[in-house]
RNA sequence: CGGGGCGUGGCGCAGUCUGGUAGCGCACUUGCUUUGGGAGCAAGGUGUCGGAGGUUCAAAUCCUCUCGCCCCGACCA
């Protein structure tokens, strides 16, 4: 059974007028995605400057109980908690070859004694040291060490708030096992851990598989929360559970047929003067861009490669990098093509092209298309593979698109949008190799550890629950992770009796464990429901002289529009229900 | 780093073009009234107009430099 409840912490003040959430009524101006309008609103967080920002009361209980559940389920999958250093010595960084390669995001400073030293944007390094020191036999195996810390990246461009800042609260995870079988177990167990940490916050997610580089495979999976404000483009098939971010979405090839030869016609010039986009060709030839082969030079590690692609396709760099296991890719300069093809921007075809060429697996289904004829002002008609020129290789190159099927069961895909708060990534060998961190097998041998580093973002898993639970009124929580549980509002706190019964109820309910918010200052009601929609208090009981003659309270939930009325004495057997109830929910 | 925008009281903004010695709303303080969806009236406090230099009798306003922030792009285990 998941455990659900974050106990109140022993305490805390839970009196709203001796408490300290600062709400704005007005939208601060430099916010401009919505969780951060209203973490602003709401009292939640402060900016100190850019990409950096204090976490209020309210916005650090939230925050809490974000860590409380990743804590809980790291520990339920067996990771052990630990707590590593925010600065870092250069020499790790030399050692693994990653103080050059990071760049300017890799805050650098020197200390009084000249030695170079960073704030950690990630523990790759001090967690390998730590268990090349410690860890010798592989009958130490697995672990998986974590941590709940503030990482530091030189973000070139903060943004959205809490989102995208470069001190940010980060729990990262990194296993360590004696074989490759050992390290795809540990990194399931992550997978499944962060499918409960992200249910148990209430969100709708997916895991998606990402790029993971040169590692390949499907060991990389980036948890997406769902929200059309997302900065990531995924794509998920609507009949298995086969979803991917779109640089790593694969498109499926299509089936092999017959070239049809014998349609084949007589290759033909095309006079196309000034003619230099696919939009400009199809209505110079009136045809559509489908029957258009687009020819794109590539500079992969300083060799040019040309890349054939349908012309109503978009060519996937990612895809190209990893099939050509290039280091570095990049479209080739004007000058570059015009060397290479004879001919300026716009006219390149893969007719007599010297360089190597590969092709989009839809590029063999085409015949008598159109391609640029290495020629100013020309093009070619009617070429067709084979006949007119070869390729290399055919690979996945393009970009997947509406009206493609899922590349496992052929389902229809839809489009999303989502935000990143977690990955889970198979590291392999590549720091233990290069930190020479190994285990002695069971022949006595040295083995590299194989391993695999798992984040999530913990404000960022905050900002996106915002982004996905809002209303015009205000947040809208998940009650795992809302600051309170419930809101309590007594609306005459000039009236000993509407008090005193306000004062009763909040000590039931403290005394049954619930993380409740007293509203006790002397202000207008509107004020107290305007706050307690803003903060996003999922529920909220209500106390008013109106309904008080009546012996009734009122009980609203955040998420509906509706109230009902409880006899008083029945208040908190009722508040303990609804949370129960909000909870269960969510499991 | 390239392009664009903005810095005026705690917050949101007007005033800048056309130079004349700073204003509005919210918030804050005090009093009275009010009390179920961000109250009303009255009184009050609040600014080195981001900073530095220059032009001028006079600069929030014009000029030069500079700092900060926001947006778009490039970038992003």
């Amino acid at each position: 059974m998941v455990k659900v409840r974050c106990p109140v912490i022993a305490g805390e003040i839970m009196r709203y007028s001796k408490y300290f959430i600062p709400t704005y009524k007005e939208i601060p101006s430099d916010a401009e995605v919505i969780s951060h309008q209203l973490m602003l609103r709401a009292g939640m967080i402060r900016k100190l400057t850019s990409g950096i920002y204090t976490f209020l009361p309210a916005g650090l209980k939230t925050v809490r109980k974000v860590e409380n559940i990743v804590r809980e389920e790291m520990n339920r999958s067996g990771a052990i908690e630990v707590l590593m250093p925010a600065v870092q010595p250069a020499e790790l960084w030399q050692e693994s070859g990653r103080w050059d390669f990071y760049g300017k995001e890799l805050l650098r400073f020197k200390d009084r004694h000249n030695h170079d030293c960073c704030i950690g944007p990630t523990h790759e390094e001090v967690i390998t040291d730590l268990v090349r020191k410690e860890i010798r036999s592989y009958r130490q195996l697995p672990v998986n060490f974590y941590q709940i810390q503030t990482k530091f990246r030189d973000e070139i461009r903060p943004r959205f708030g809490v989102m995208r800042c470069k001190e940010f609260i980060m729990k990262d995870a990194y296993s360590f096992d004696a074989d490759e079988a050992g390290a795809d177990k540990s990194y399931q167990i992550m997978h499944d851990a962060y499918m409960r940490i992200f249910q148990r916050c209430g969100l709708r997610f997916r895991p998606v598989e990402a790029d993971s580089g040169s590692i390949g495979g499907s060991y990389s999976h980036e948890f997406m929360v769902l929200a059309d404000t997302g900065e990531d483009e995924i794509i998920s098939c609507m009949k298995c559970n086969y979803a991917a971010n779109l640089e790593k979405a694969e498109v499926k090839a299509p089936a092999e047929t017959e070239t049809a030869k014998a349609s084949w016609e007589p290759l033909q010039d095309v006079e196309t003067p000034n003619v230099h986009t696919i939009d400009e060709l199809t209505a110079f030839l009136s045809t559509g861009p489908n029957h258009i082969l687009k020819t794109l030079v590539f500079v992969a590690d300083g060799n040019p490669v040309a890349v054939l692609i349908r012309g109503d396709h978009q060519v996937n760099e990612v895809k190209l990098k990893n099939f050509l296991r290039a280091d570095t890719i990049e479209l080739a300069s004007p000058g570059l093509v015009a060397e290479l093809t004879g001919a300026p921007m716009g006219f390149a075809g893969p007719l007599g092209l010297k360089s190597k060429i590969i092709a989009d697996h839809a590029v063999r289904g085409m015949v008598n298309f159109i391609t640029g004829a290495n020629k100013e002002d020309l093009h070619f008609r009617n070429v067709n593979l084979e006949r007119d020129f070869k390729v290399n290789e055919f690979a996945d190159l393009r970009v997947i698109m509406r009206g493609d099927r899922c590349p496992r069961c052929g389902g229809e895909i839809n489009f999303g949008r989502g935000i990143e708060v977690g990955h889970v990534f198979k590291l392999g060998t590549k720091y233990s190799k290069a930190m020479h961190a190994v285990s002695l097998d069971d022949r006595g041998e040295e083995q590299p550890f194989f391993m695999g580093c798992y984040g999530i973002g913990i404000a960022r898993t905050v900002a996106a629950a915002i982004e996905q639970n809002h209303d015009r009124d205000g947040i809208i929580f998940p009650i795992s992770i809302a600051p309170f549980e419930v809101a309590l509002l007594p609306l005459q706190m000039h009236e000993k009796n509407v008090v005193e019964i306000s004062d009763g109820i909040y000590n039931a309910c403290l005394a049954d464990g619930i993380d409740i918010l007293l509203d006790d200052r002397d202000v207008r009601p509107g004020v107290k429901f305007k706050d307690a929609d803003l903060i996003g208090i999922p529920v909220r009981v209500t106390l008013g002289e109106r309904t008080l003659k009546q012996g009734m309270a009122e009980l609203k939930l955040r998420s509906e529009p509706k109230e009902v009325l409880i006899p008083l004495a029945d208040v908190p057997g009722a508040v303990r229900a609804k949370v129960k109830e909000l909870y269960d929910q969510i499991k």
